[in-house]
DNA sequence: AATTAGCACTCTCTATCGGAGAGTGCTAAT
DNA sequence: ATTAGCACTCTCCGATAGAGAGTGCTAATT
């Protein structure tokens, strides 16, 4: 059944290029007039009725031109997309843009997810997974007023976590330096679940709630420091959002918390690939209809997430998936370089 | 000139309440029904010629009713406007949802901004300005790998700095703790300035390159990290921005670096009062036209910052008003408990 | 058996028209 | 100074009609 003819999957694809390019339903005349097909407009409609009973194509009035069904957008994908290469000079702008962030992760996301949001005109997204192997290199306690103490740790990949703490009784900076000193000799280089275990295994250290906090502190998720979204304002410009009621509702759709859940759970579900494109509402996925995902795994495995394009179901899948592939390869590459502790290139910023 | 007489004066107020309230324009059957006018529709038709001669009203069609010009509503605001009081219940939903981030200003106000814009309906903007005086309370570094080491400060009011570096030659853990104490003793207490003062007058400290990147780092101005922004959703609902076009347009006008600038310049100008509306297209301010903002600054004097509501200028200034005055007071209150350095109550969070 | 020309049919889109309704401006009366 | 009355203007809404686009089907062609 799914088994498509040359010249039906020839008019799929065709269908499917030209309203993901213009928005507006395609008819027989235009595929058969403007298209390499060299068939009558007649023949192009009686192969729209088999395409169409086969679920691939529908048409939203009687006499409207065709547009692909969800799963016409799958068929697609699936078997008959070209993939848009990028070409040398995006490439150059993009690793020219990228130069800036050599820092370090969270100055690198950030600035992946505007690139990719202005590249694909659609709201990018990554996240970032808390590490639970991130390793802890340093303790800092820091008197900031009267009963106030602010604990600073510094992880292995130059996060910086903080949190305010109120200890009874009073330690002035001295105090606080020795006890800080104390915790690194005890603590530096292990990661939250060793600093557990350690807790758990002796029952009388002093200072046994501080170094809970610390372990809990090391992987506590905070979603805006390890979420990045983007490209909302461009997205919208879609003619799928033309009224207000429509509008409103994509930006509900497209808040950060929503996203981050929703990509994370595409991506975890035990699925082999590392990219994925989900279309509409999958039956397994709470994807809405109307929408796709376009997502890839980054790595390497010390520092993983997602990278992801959203947007109306008309996206151009083809444009869109190797260029998510490749800034994630490129995210991978640079995290790679970042943890390999010895860069020898060294910018003085 | 500007003398109303109290009928028109009323007449007038009616109007632009009524208008602010509907987003419908006004008719002079409905002001001699419903409101406590006790005169016919006739007699308010010979006002609103007269209002509209001043300039305070207008029609857009012949056969509408009356909406108020910037001017009106400029009126309206010196004069005229009922100030909705905050009742109790407001006061203590408020504090209430304040009492969760007692910790220090960054995590106030984040959430003063999502209070007001959701209680105004309006955008809420907030930004701080860095403070020069501030203090270093710590300075701390540490290796992250083979020549990347991280600039850790601390500033006496909570807030942690960071900067990755590159140094040359090589220093280990041990070695960049030495430095760093000799950092902090000679550093710790000081402000930006006070440190490049002490780099100009000593021409031959060891690590003088890495004091000025410390001098200039305590007074980084990173404004994504000092201005908070909320409410464009909600803002967006208004009839005002019914069609894709100006929903485009409001988008693009409430982008949180443009406002960032306005808001400042606006309570930046010169002017006395610690409280501003500004309405439409003001001669000698860029604010657009059909674009109100109120705005207030908040204190005390050791941190500083504007908390203001954006909106179409068809807005409830009766009502917003008091609470943006009311929020730029709590701050203000609360960054003195935070500052005075002796909280007697302690929640250990 | 696949393709295609022909044609009636359906549906959208746009413009036009007319009437209802709302609101005004003006005049004359109070 | 206020108001009743009334003609006038403009919007809004629904109905109507015609053009245009595209289809589905049938019958003819290759």
């Amino acid at each position: 059944m799914n088994t498509l003819t040359e010249s039906r999957a020839a008019i799929l694809s065709l269908v499917v290029d030209e309203y993901i390019r213009t928005a507006v339903p395609v008819s027989s005349k235009f595929l058969a007039d403007m298209s390499g097909l060299s068939v009558s407009p007649a023949t192009v409609r009686n192969e729209f009725a088999l395409l169409e009973a086969n679920g691939l194509l529908t048409h939203p009035h009687t006499s409207g031109g065709r547009i692909p069904t969800e799963n016409g957008y799958r068929t697609y994908v699936e078997q008959l997309m070209f993939e848009e290469p990028i070409v040398e000079e995006e490439r150059i702008t993009v690793e020219h843009q990228l130069h800036q962030a050599a820092g370090s992760v969270d100055e690198l996301l950030p600035l992946v997810s505007t690139i990719l949001a202005s590249w694909v005109g659609n709201v990018a997204i990554i996240t970032r997974r808390t590490e639970q192997q991130r390793e802890l290199l340093q303790v800092q306690l820091v008197d900031i007023s009267g009963d106030t103490t602010l604990l600073v740790c510094v992880l292995d990949d130059g996060t910086v976590k903080k949190k305010f703490l109120t200890i009874y009784p009073y330690l002035n900076q001295t105090l606080l330096n020795q006890h800080a000193n104390a915790l690194n000799e005890l603590l530096a280089g292990l990661t939250s679940l060793e600093i557990k275990n350690l807790v758990k295994s002796s029952t009388d250290f002093e200072l046994l709630d501080l170094i809970s906090v610390i372990a809990d502190l090391i992987v506590e998720e905070n979603m805006s420091e390890n979420t990045y979204l983007d490209g909302i304002e461009v997205a919208l410009q879609q003619p799928e959002f033309s009224d207000q009621e429509s509008m409103l509702e994509a930006m509900g759709y497209l808040s950060i918390y929503r996203l981050e859940r929703l990509i994370n759970s595409v991506m975890t579900d035990g699925r082999d690939p590392s990219t994925r494109i989900v279309i509409g509402r999958d039956d397994d996925e709470n994807i809405s209809t109307g929408w796709s995902i376009v997502a890839s795994k980054y790595g390497p495995d010390t520092n993983t997430g997602v990278i992801a394009v959203v947007g109306p179901t008309r996206m151009a899948y083809g444009y869109v998936l190797p260029r998510v592939r490749y800034l994630a390869g490129l995210i991978t590459q640079l995290n790679r370089d970042l943890s390999r502790k010895n860069i020898l290139d060294g910018s003085n910023d």
